[in-house]
DNA sequence: CTGAAAGCGCTAACAT
DNA sequence: ATGTTAGCGCTTTCAG
């Protein structure tokens, strides 16, 4: 009873392959009692094509490779939901790969990735270097971008304006008097640790307030590391800022622990904003002020666009701005 | 430049295509210096093998299919990573779909699945009455179930003794003096739901205590069934139990709202504890007592068992089961 | 050590 | 409307 083939199944009904093919597919036509016989069998023999041999043939696997940093947070598994409620109804299944921010595993991946045939790759890139991503281009297999944009590369784009967005979220603390701010930046090879470091600079900037050598933290988009360079901040070198921007949401969670090891209070100690809303935001006093992205829409562009994609492959590539907003909670404090 | 094959490699190479093929498996005596035209020819011509060819002649595709509830949810998240630390040095990718506690969706993907021609499927099944698995197993598919179980199923399971840590954590509350306990139950449908359920109902019986059918509730693992729920039971119905015990770390995060939105402290003015750690624990007063599960090492020992079920399809079905431990924190008020 | 050739399960062009 | 047949890219006997 195992493995059961479409040979089989024409021995069974007493039809050649090719009929049977055709029945499957339902792509020739074929008279009603053929048809029923072939399903018959198909049904007595719990027929199951071979999408393998299909994928030979056809060079289609139905398989989306997904790359993504960190499937431990949500911002991440957000848009995972949203791929994957899009691309599903199409009959595609997902190959999850996540790479930690270690590039050299990213290449790995996608090396296994290509390898595997697979339809198409949507990538959050560990590093904006990334040169293999034309690679895949020329070899075929279509690329969609998202969350983190690339240097050079002439594809798919869906991304949040990360510098706009941290501009926003510099500009309201200074509104709100703020001017020893202390940055956690994230990962400075990807485009988004980047550019909301750079808009969070042209906002100081702007409004003429000096970026202090000690207030420029590096915390790699990591928990853990946020945690370590808040601590050696407060603790070791004494220094408490009058705010902190946290460049995503595991780093806002790392730098509040510290917060609360010391008993410093937000805001009245100090103020923290950032960048994507933290893990039940709802349970945790005060709610943080933070720019919050839209995970599930930005998947489901995501995917919509990678099935366009694999029908056209040589349309213009397109760059996809998913609008965020600036969620106004308790924990800045007003100065003067 | 696109699509090279071990023909074309053969050719350049001026040697046979079986030979091409020897080199790439390096499974056959070959001359040192036609394996190096071989090679030479394959870096010139930027081949890759094609994987499905492969998996078509020798039915094996290198894919796991991983089949979860809830992929927002960490514990599965750390599962996933538990199995993708193990199978991906031996070269397998992860399918992943979510079900959302949803059967028939789950019989689709695990249809889908077995089409793909997976290698192997780990589940964790929201029906205990799946009969869908002894199917794959009959198509040589194995499976491996984690953290919930299945009726009258021949296979390896990785589970947590979740009668027992129910029990424990019940029986924790009772000492403490608790009486009336309301209980948020999972998905009943589901081993988890049920075992955890009858370790509170045994806990309960042994120290001759009545459960109140108003305590029992059922919050189907889901985050906004228990927040509605316990609202309905303590805003509508206005009574208080004196400790709640949620199943899940899902539910416990939506009681807790309740309880912050009705300015009901814990554990002053009621206690909880929760069946697996909520998010971002860490920062929230009080720290919740807790069975915590190691849903790493779960992970790992699955990816481990798939292994070796792959190589082995006839060995006798393992259950293996991976401890919990009870934590303790300020989240139940001792009385009298 | 190497080459020729069959075949994995399916699709599709070509016959009839 | 249906059957025959040539591949898809690779592995693996079987010869030599």
């Amino acid at each position: 009873m195992e493995n059961v083939t479409i040979k089989d199944v024409a021995k069974y009904a007493q039809v050649s392959i090719a009929t049977v093919s055709r029945v499957l597919n339902d792509n020739y036509p074929v008279s009603k009692e053929t048809k029923e016989k072939v399903l018959k069998a198909m049904n007595e023999l719990n027929f199951k094509p071979n999408s393998i041999a299909r994928s030979l043939k056809s060079n289609i696997t139905h398989l989306i490779g997904v790359v993504l940093p960190d499937i431990s947070n949500s911002f991440f598994m957000e848009i995972i939901k949203g791929i994957d409620s899009v691309v599903s109804k199409e009959e595609y299944s997902l190959i999850l790969s996540y790479t930690d921010e270690n590039f050299e595993r990213e290449l790995n991946v996608l090396k296994r990735l290509s390898q595997k045939r697979v339809d198409a790759i949507i990538l959050a890139s560990s590093n904006t270097d990334n040169k293999y991503v034309d690679d895949l281009i020329k070899e075929n297999i279509p690329v969609v971008l998202i969350d983190r944009k690339i240097k050079n590369s002439n594809v798919d784009v869906i991304a949040s304006d990360d510098f706009g967005s941290a501009y926003t979220l510099t500009k309201y603390l200074i509104e709100m008097g703020h001017k020893d701010i202390c940055i956690v930046n994230g990962n400075l090879n990807v485009s988004t640790g980047i550019e909301r470091y750079e808009g969070f600079k042209a906002a100081m900037m702007d409004h003429n307030i000096e970026i202090k050598d000690d207030f420029i933290l590096n915390g790699y988009y990591s928990w853990e590391k946020a945690y370590e360079e808040v601590k050696k901040l407060i603790v070791d070198k004494k220094i408490v800022p009058s705010a902190i921007f946290a460049a995503n949401n595991r780093m806002a969670e790392g730098t509040m622990l510290v917060l609360k090891e010391n008993h410093l209070k937000i805001p009245d100690d100090v103020s923290l904003v950032t960048f994507e809303e933290i893990e039940n935001q709802k349970l945790i006093e005060p709610k943080l002020t933070c720019i919050k992205q839209n995970a599930l829409l930005m998947g489901k562009k995501a995917g919509q666009m990678i099935l366009e994609r694999i029908k056209d492959k040589e349309a213009n590539p397109k760059e996809i701005v998913v609008v965020s907003d600036l969620v106004i909670n308790g924990s800045v404090k007003k100065i003067n």
